[in-house]
DNA sequence: TTTGTTTCCATTTCATGCAATCTTAGCACG
DNA sequence: CGTGCTAAGATTGCATGAAATGGAAACAAA
């Protein structure tokens, strides 16, 4: 039962089942997560549940009040635009960064991130799809020798793809750009071109907000 | 003995408390912190004590390793740079957004701040003027009116607030000018000036950084 | 000495029971 | 019809024992 991923500890694959289960739309925005529930499901206890439910928390992707338990976040559109604007930031900061230290291995490792997405693209495979987007992502911001930015990259990238699986119901793999958009921006780097590839960065996040939108049968929209 | 500050949970509890002995030097870099020992000095037992670890794990206060145990970060002059780095440009950031929409009561709110830092800083109360100072920078990055950089920016200032205990043995309360600049800050806003605004907490950030260096008896350095 | 192996101990990780707390439903009252 | 109260049920918070893990010490072999 506990197959697709690697995990040390049991609280980690609580964790990364559940998210698991976010990006798959198993779990809907604003559900309860009961800590019971859940461990029931997985065959571990509530002690690791409670764990990774804290740590989803950390990463703003549920939200706990003591004593009443945990309950996936229902982002309101203006959240989302707000994290939206910090990734941008963030994301330039760290290509600028990076577009002058990026080695030649690192390039490659984009570029095989870039071929990943294709394969994801032509198997329409939604989920490997965000994972690989978010590794290309999460690569740029580690080539930027600043370790704590690429945190809080990783943070903000964990958060936008969740928004997007939540907002977007329409969000389709086909008209997605994002691919020619990647390898322009490994283009750009690999010219060490840092306005360059923080203006092709800067784009491609605005043109991939920008058809979001909120999800139609929301209660609380 | 449950006294200093406000808490809902133990593990509430013994976070704040750890943090606690954190600013007050009590809690040395790379030291260990097994949870058997905490708990017992807390008076608590080891679920709570977990929790709070893990929570200043996600806060880069400290570092679990699975199976082995939680130590307090002992963060490299690079990565106290790194830190820097980064809150420069998310405060500034937050600083921009904020001297466009703030209110006349988070002015007065700054204004407030500014009066307790003075107070601690004739008292030379070193633990109240971090919270306060704490207190300034949050309060800007809340009048951002982006609640997820604001999140980003409390936790950056958590990292270099503890950087400053960790790496300034001679933090000198008497000859920091951080009050003034302060007030300068507090004029742009109230100017509605971005550009002054952002240019003031550039410096002024830079300047709190620029004394800082790595810690005499550290065998890590 | 160095290297490899085994045992033992410290520590984390997890499961589980119980107490504390919140939520909800039902009911009385204005 | 709405508001406030009460009791039952659901859920979290915490403590604690047991299992799993990792690392250090002791020892043996080269």
């Amino acid at each position: 039962m506990r197959e697709p991923r690697f995990y040390t500890t049991s609280a980690d694959y609580v964790y990364q089942d559940l998210r698991h289960r976010i990006i798959t739309k198993q779990l809907k925005p604003g559900q309860r997560l009961p800590e019971v529930n859940i461990a029931v499901q997985m065959g571990v206890s509530r002690t690791p549940v409670r764990e990774a439910l804290r740590r989803l928390a950390s990463e703003g992707l549920v939200s706990i009040i003591p004593n009443s338990g945990a309950r996936l976040a229902s982002p309101t559109q203006k959240e989302m635009e707000n994290a939206y604007v910090l990734r941008e930031h963030l994301e330039c900061l760290a290509i600028r960064l990076a577009a002058e230290r990026i080695t030649e291995r690192q390039l490659r490792r984009l570029e095989d991130s870039v071929l990943e997405e294709e394969r994801a693209f032509y198997e329409k495979n939604m989920e490997l799809y965000l994972e690989v987007n978010e590794n290309f992502h999460r690569a740029i911001a580690e080539a930027s020798g600043n370790r704590i930015l690429a945190e809080y990259v990783e943070n903000i990238l964990a958060r936008t793809n969740v928004y997007i699986v939540f907002y977007d119901p329409f969000y389709n793999i086909e008209t997605n750009p994002s691919i020619p958009q990647h390898r322009a921006i490994i283009g750009a780097l690999s010219e060490k071109s840092p306005e360059k590839a923080e203006a092709l960065m800067r784009e491609h996040l605005r043109f991939s907000m920008e058809d979001l939108q909120a999800p139609k049968d929301n209660p609380e929209f």
